[in-house]
DNA sequence: ATGAAAGCGCTAACAT
DNA sequence: ATGTTAGCGCTTTCAT
């Protein structure tokens, strides 16, 4: 920056006003720095412009498993945003993780990044006191509701899982499975009661034969509908709370010689991607993934800009997509 | 800092020496300020060592999409290796990216960050020229062979192509389908280059109706494998350049009512977790994405701590891996 | 073994 | 409109 000053004949100050793109600077003078900026290649350097401000700029981000689609369009909802705000993203996983979680979560408080989006299932609440005493910056991605002291954004979860039964139930499906992720998972758990409630409303008794709880980081789904297929009353169509678990429930009923969706019907949940390219189209609950990345990242830059903001929860819609995964029983078989 | 100094009744030199484990400080100091650094809750301003260290112990990943299980594991890799040397891991996706593409590098190259690991199927030429006039430490991941100027680290991708053919070979298949990523990518021609010398070797023709080319980002799996069963003379065998083809392929087959292997051997390349999920279980090549990640890393650490290093290309070897989704054809039909 | 002081590259008062 | 200067929080000679 010295250097820029010296062959633009100016100050180290007025190199560092047309850096920072300020006003008073002559048009004359910051024609000169900024051709003596592109001469020398001149680039600020970060760590010096973070140190001086007492701010990093990068956003940390910690998931507990990559490679899914469905992490995958959050990520890309958060880049997006982060764009806007020209901030970089630090990655944090903690999927075969040696190091002690805490420490983890320490070093980011302390260190590096301005705050942290966390897009875990299961958030330990000692990442939490650490992050809370600290008054860290920080948002809670996909949790049903808001645990009180930390921003968090979600989606609604038992409207949607109420839809998509009732429109199996308009279908005329009476015996309708659902396929749930641990019901520990406050998603999972409000995603149930949405099923239940679409149950009632039509008056049709509860079956907890029904209901098989699948592992999202051991699935299981492929045995799960086995056990569905093999019930004497074996329903006519699954609901299950993840598209990665209804693409392995398809595979599975066309190993049993079962079409879909003649001999079942079938409803995924999340809308990534792949759900138009498998045959047939599935059709599935539209989750708000992008939007959620961005809603998360604007939730986060709002709590590092004002540090006084009281914890919220952002809830998002969801929708159903009606594709080709479901068909109508005929009254009389009903 | 100073406060830790003034409570501990030393000064911030010494504070410094025992935060980074010197020695020439006598136990009862290091004591003294260990419990001050505790009391006070002290954590080292990263921004300001690395100001002061000219390194920002953070390396960058430039990955063009996330959400698949390759991508995924090559990560895991790379966190696991960045673990031991304490550095963090700062993402770049080039998906949906609005910035223009050398502004993106350029900032990475000045900026945050000690060196870049791209895992870019198609790494642009502009994007080396930036990182080679800067000399900035950089490996290109899973490309065939070193381009001369770069660090990379890939497979034997010959060797695997040629291992998979002639397994089906062995097994008596004549007629081997290929479904290949984009030929422009160096491993996929290097690919398709095995597959020849496999059937040549065998003594059998090539035929190129035989070969499909498939699109890592816009898969047509399904389409290609419908194109290969409505042949006169259709192949007995399939080999896919990777599993997430081979899972597609999976499910066109079941879908015409063909069963695996029984009416169609299927050979995909990369072993991914899901591979051994799926039903049958699939034979593939394993791709040692783990490992890679980890080279990767060790690459650039090298290149960061003496820049005087020539760029050099590491092939890991990969395996076949047998399981239940290929058949031995009669010699008979054969 | 410990301390004093210079300086990493920048920004932001404060002067002029 | 531009320049001077004091730090940001740390590491690292150089003294002692």
């Amino acid at each position: 920056m010295a250097d820029v000053a010296n062959v633009a004949e100016v100050s180290v100050s007025t190199v560092s006003r047309v850096v920072n793109g300020y006003e008073h600077v002559s048009p004359t003078v910051r024609a000169k720095v900024k051709e003596a900026m592109d001469v020398l290649g001149f680039v600020p350097n970060r760590q010096a412009q973070q140190l001086v401000r007492g701010r990093s700029e990068v956003v940390g981000l910690m998931v507990d498993t990559l490679g899914t689609e469905y992490i995958s369009e959050i990520i890309n909802g958060i880049n997006e945003a982060l764009l806007d705000v020209d901030n970089d993203l630090l990655l944090y996983t903690t999927q075969r993780q040696r190091m002690k979680a805490d420490t983890y979560v320490r070093r980011i408080v302390n260190g590096i990044a301005d705050g942290l989006i966390m897009v875990v299932p299961q958030v330990s609440e000692s990442y939490l006191d650490i992050m809370y005493e600290a008054s860290f910056p920080h948002v809670l991605v996909d949790i049903d509701a808001s645990n009180g002291r930390s921003w968090s954004v979600g989606i609604t979860n038992w409207q949607a899982a109420f839809d998509a039964v009732t429109y199996l139930l308009e279908l005329n499906h009476r015996r309708i499975a659902i396929i749930t992720d641990q019901l520990e998972l406050s998603t999972s758990a409000s995603r149930l009661a949405g099923y239940k409630a679409a149950l009632e409303a039509y008056g049709i008794a509860y079956d907890p034969d029904l209901v098989k709880e699948d592992n999202y980081l051991f699935p299981a789904a492929r045995k799960l509908t086995e056990q569905l297929l093999r019930m004497p009353d074996a329903p006519s169509a699954i609901f299950t709370t993840s598209d990665l678990a209804a693409i392995r429930v398809m595979e599975t009923l066309r190993l049993h010689g079962l079409q879909i969706p003649r001999d079942m019907s079938l409803i995924g949940f999340d809308d990534i991607p792949t759900a138009t390219t498998v045959y047939p189209r599935l059709t599935t609950i539209r989750h708000p993934l992008f939007e959620m990345g961005q809603e998360a990242v604007a939730a986060l830059l709002r709590q590092i800009e004002s540090s006084d903001i009281s914890p919220n929860h952002i809830q998002l819609e969801t929708e159903l997509v009606i594709r080709e995964s479901c068909m109508a029983l005929s009254p009389l078989k009903a």
